[in-house]
DNA sequence: CGCGTGATTGAAACCCTTCAAGTTTAGTGG
DNA sequence: CCACTAAACTTGAAGGGTTTCAATCACGCG
């Protein structure tokens, strides 16, 4: 067991190893598959994942039946539906393992315990939550603003680790073009790299 | 003065009178002509806004020059921009009142005293910030997967009240559309409304 | 090998933008 | 109260970027 959720809580929520070990029960491993589901629209989401090992995405499905990628979570990374979570609403979205995958599952008791328990986790939750904001609020802008092509350079500027462990039609679907754009976009930038050189 | 940002944390955070007397000293009123400036991009946000009276928006301005609105804020909303607020860096928004606004401002200072002297504003603040996040969570969807008319026709479903007073182009700037496009979509819509009847 | 999934390519269609007129509306000063 | 102006909104025609649909290619795996 690798426990890098213990060392990531040390390094960025200043948990000690004694802490952790008082907070330790009221957390679940799991192991997700590739394809399985970590939530399924419809349900409530009761648990935040971190990403131990491995790689989740989470995901709409709109009227049309097209899937819409949210959010990818590699290592380390956080990934839930906040709205479901806090409000207690049956979730809008599917979260996914993409390749073999180990997640640490917790709940709002855990995250209150976490707070009591040592004084920087509150703190550490506080900015997480910021930060979700900000990185939403800069996508929006995104959205409404730059082109596919722009998108995607963004893209693989922001996530190059990912872009070797994704399938390209995820990336399409996560910059919200079709995977025939994405293959267009990048055969141009290609040819166009090839003339400069 | 009206001071309905006293009944607003009444009533959500259920800040007692007295409570509210305690923290009004950090607190700052200020009036806003249209058009005038509550932050300008590039400047760190300082301040969170409350609009007691009026109408504010917030957007970016694109490397074309081109606007985009992010959100507007009509009596008893929020705005700011909560990355440079927290994180302290210059702020890629403009905040701008559209009518004559005036607004109770508030800084980090406030937000703590305020959960300090009262216990519910804590859970307020949180509300606040979940709600935040389950609202830009749903525009990035609709942004994915919503034509220029399911985008309009979510819109006045969803802020009717606003369509009658911020000018048109402004919400097809909201929806990440051109005002003309925006134009045709409601010629189209009212059109296919008079054949049905 | 053959199957399935993902990636690519082409051609046509579509949605939206751009640009360039008009038209309407609202505000201002005579 | 009207005339004037500027801004907002509308409309048309042309163009661009993306999608759609269909076919083909590439690859990994049972």
């Amino acid at each position: 067991m690798v426990e890098s959720f213990k060392n990531y809580l040390a390094l960025y929520a200043s948990v000690s190893e004694k802490e952790y070990e008082e907070l330790k029960p009221l957390i679940r491993f799991r192991h997700f598959a590739p394809g399985e589901f970590a939530l399924m629209a419809g349900d409530v989401c009761n648990y935040h994942f971190f990403v131990e090992k491995g790689l989740l995405r989470s995901y709409t499905v709109d009227p049309g039946g097209k899937e819409h990628i949210i959010q990818f979570a590699p290592e380390n990374w956080f990934i839930g539906d906040r709205g479901s979570y806090y409000f207690r609403e049956p979730s809008g979205i599917n979260i996914r393992a993409i390749e073999p995958t180990d997640v640490v599952m917790f709940d709002q008791l855990f995250v209150e315990k976490a707070m009591c328990t040592s004084a920087s986790y509150a703190m550490f939750n506080e900015r997480l939550l910021q930060n979700h904001i900000r990185q939403l609020q800069s996508r929006i802008n995104q959205l409404l603003s730059a082109s596919a092509e722009q998108r995607y350079l963004h893209f693989i500027e922001t996530y190059f680790n990912l872009t070797l462990r994704v399938p390209q039609w995820m990336i399409a679907s996560y910059l919200g073009v079709t995977p025939e754009s994405l293959s267009r976009v990048r055969r141009d930038l290609a040819t166009r790299n090839q003339k400069i050189s």
